[in-house]
RNA sequence: GUCCCCAUCGUCUAGAGGCCUAGGACACCGCCCUUUCACGGCGGCGACACGGGUUCGAAUCCCGUUGGGGACGCCA
């Protein structure tokens, strides 16, 4: 039998890291095997689902790159992929369970049962439903239903244990007594969660479901429904939760990393790096490597090896992987990557650092930009960081605004002698290349008698108004010369002005 | 409260009885490269929660304790 996997994510907010690391095994998994991968919308929760919410997790889902073959805008055969949808499916299974005595119609109210819930924590009992409207006759429930009361359907949960042998897991055993009967269809006519999970995962012949640890309490309800409707069940395989510093469950908050897969892509983060950091999050490949391709992700990918407990989400590991794409990256590569964020095919708008991008470099031919962002690659932690790289090289400068130590070491004796002499060589240099230039550079140091951080620290900042930054004889050939020659005499000026007055 | 899950460096993790003096990565520190900084390379710091078993031998198996998390909803 082929694969069928699925994802299904509540429209009720954005994409969340641990659901973009969901989707991401189930991808693998799909495509490792040639099985399906089922988009599916769970929005039977009426009041928090978006149209809006469910746009973005598909654009997230897509700007990720982990394709569905079956889902709510591209349809296929087991249709249609909402579950507002197929409401009529849900309440003609519900019938069937009820006709069979497997499930009855219950007329508490919501103040009766939270008053319930209430007292049986105080009392040191589990907060269950205490099955009181399974004891109803048919005399009495038609009493009910003719005063008009509202009904939910519950299941009525028979005593005994249930096994699960989960992929990640091994066996778990859920003890009777562990859940009470719950609603599977509210009084709205709406089906809850479990009921519709395990309604649809049957039909839409999910193999094997793979998702987070928060739903291995759900399993025994899910399993009960699979054997009240004689299907068999799924495979599942529940991954440890990705975690907020204080180990609990990761979520929006102050002082922690951001969970929106849309905050990284804002940030300037590539979808492979975040994917790729997230797939170690809870998954071990077998050996050491640290980056892992999707092709290689896909090789090595296997249930057994998920991880059972709990990950702590690192954003600094997260920055150092982005860090290592953007350094390994070729010019044109780094240019498509930063295009497809400022012009998104899927209509999102330009990230806040766009714009500078745009200004920047409008009037630079693609070779050059190529040249440039290969140039200052290795000092890329983000995306966003880009403006800021190519603002020295792409626009003028002024040492009156450089940051305080490239103008501290600007305003340090000698300085101005250093710019100087630099600036009449490179002048009279022959060739304009990066090799001449540094040892024009070596030559001025000898000339004058400074060497080390004193010749080359004020260079850099005349040039680049910073004190660090890529290799300077690199970046002083893409300069060019009378830029060059510009910025040092500029610079030159500026420091015997300033010398020693530059704290 | 009840049930379930989990427990190796600060963090992500390797480890399925001897290969462990516990390996790799991030972070941090140092050295090297570069006559500067960054990038890069090399190295250092740093962990088996605790207590009992089982065994010739336990990070690894069992039991307990402690700790953490999750679930218990007409949320998903």
């Amino acid at each position: 039998m082929s694969v069928r996997v699925r994802f299904a994510p509540s429209p009720t907010g954005w994409l969340h890291v641990g659901g973009a690391r969901t989707a991401y095994f189930n991808w693998l998994f799909a495509r490792q095997n040639g099985g399906q991968f089922v988009l599916r919308i769970e929005d039977t929760d009426v009041v928090r689902s978006t149209a809006a919410s469910e746009a973005g997790v598909l654009a997230d889902l897509a700007w990720l790159g982990l394709d569905w073959d079956e889902g709510p805008d591209r349809g296929g055969e087991f249709g249609p992929y909402r579950q507002s949808e197929r409401l009529s499916l849900y309440r003609e299974r519900a019938d069937h369970l009820t006709e069979r005595g497997l499930a009855y119609p219950c007329f508490c109210t919501d103040e009766e049962l939270e008053a319930r819930r209430a007292a049986a924590l105080a009392a040191g009992h589990p907060p269950h439903y205490d099955g009181r409207c399974r004891e109803l006759s048919v005399a009495e429930r038609a009493a009910r239903v003719a005063e008009g009361r509202p009904a939910s359907v519950r299941f009525a949960v028979a005593a005994r244990d249930w096994d699960l042998d989960d992929r990640v897991r091994g066996h778990v055993r859920f003890p009777a007594g562990m859940v009470g009967d719950f609603v599977l269809l509210r009084s709205n006519g709406l089906p809850t969660y479990n009921f519709a999970c395990a309604v649809d995962d049957a039909a839409m012949r999910i193999t094997h479901v793979i998702r987070a640890e928060e739903h291995l309490a759900n399993t025994p309800r899910q399993l009960m429904i699979y054997d009240a409707l004689d299907t068999t069940p799924p495979q599942f395989a529940h991954a440890a939760l990705i975690l907020n510093r204080d180990r609990t469950k990761m979520s929006k908050r102050d002082g922690e990393a951001a969970v929106a897969v849309g905050d990284y892509r804002r940030e300037g983060y590539l979808p492979q790096a975040l994917l790729s950091y997230l797939a170690l999050l809870g998954f071990h490949p077998g050996d050491d490597r640290e980056i892992l391709s999707r092709a290689e992700l896909l090789e090595a990918f296997t249930l057994d090896r998920i991880g059972s407990s709990g990950s702590v989400f690192d954003p600094d590991k997260l920055r150092w992987m982005n860090a290592h794409y953007l350094h390994h990256a070729s010019g044109s590569e780094l240019r498509s990557w930063i295009e497809r964020e400022i012009d998104a095919p899927d209509g999102t708008p330009p990230p806040v650092w766009a714009q500078g991008y745009r200004r920047l470099t409008s009037g630079v031919a693609p070779d050059s930009l190529d040249r440039v962002l290969e140039i200052v690659r290795g000092n890329l932690t983000t995306l966003a960081d880009v403006p800021n790289e190519l603002g020295y090289l792409l626009d003028p400068i002024d040492p009156a605004t450089f940051e305080p130590d490239a103008q501290l070491a600007l305003a340090t004796a000698g300085a101005a002698e250093v710019c100087d002499a630099f600036a009449r060589a490179l002048g009279a240099l022959a060739e304009w290349r990066a090799d001449a230039i540094k040892s024009a550079l070596q030559q001025v140091g000898v000339a004058l008698g400074v060497k080390g951080k004193a010749l080359f620290q004020p260079v850099r900042a005349a040039l680049t108004g910073r004190t660090h930054g890529p290799e300077l004889p690199v970046l002083a050939e893409f300069i060019d010369r009378d830029r060059c020659v510009e910025r040092l005499k500029t610079a030159a000026a500026w420091s015997q002005k300033n010398t020693g007055s530059v704290q």
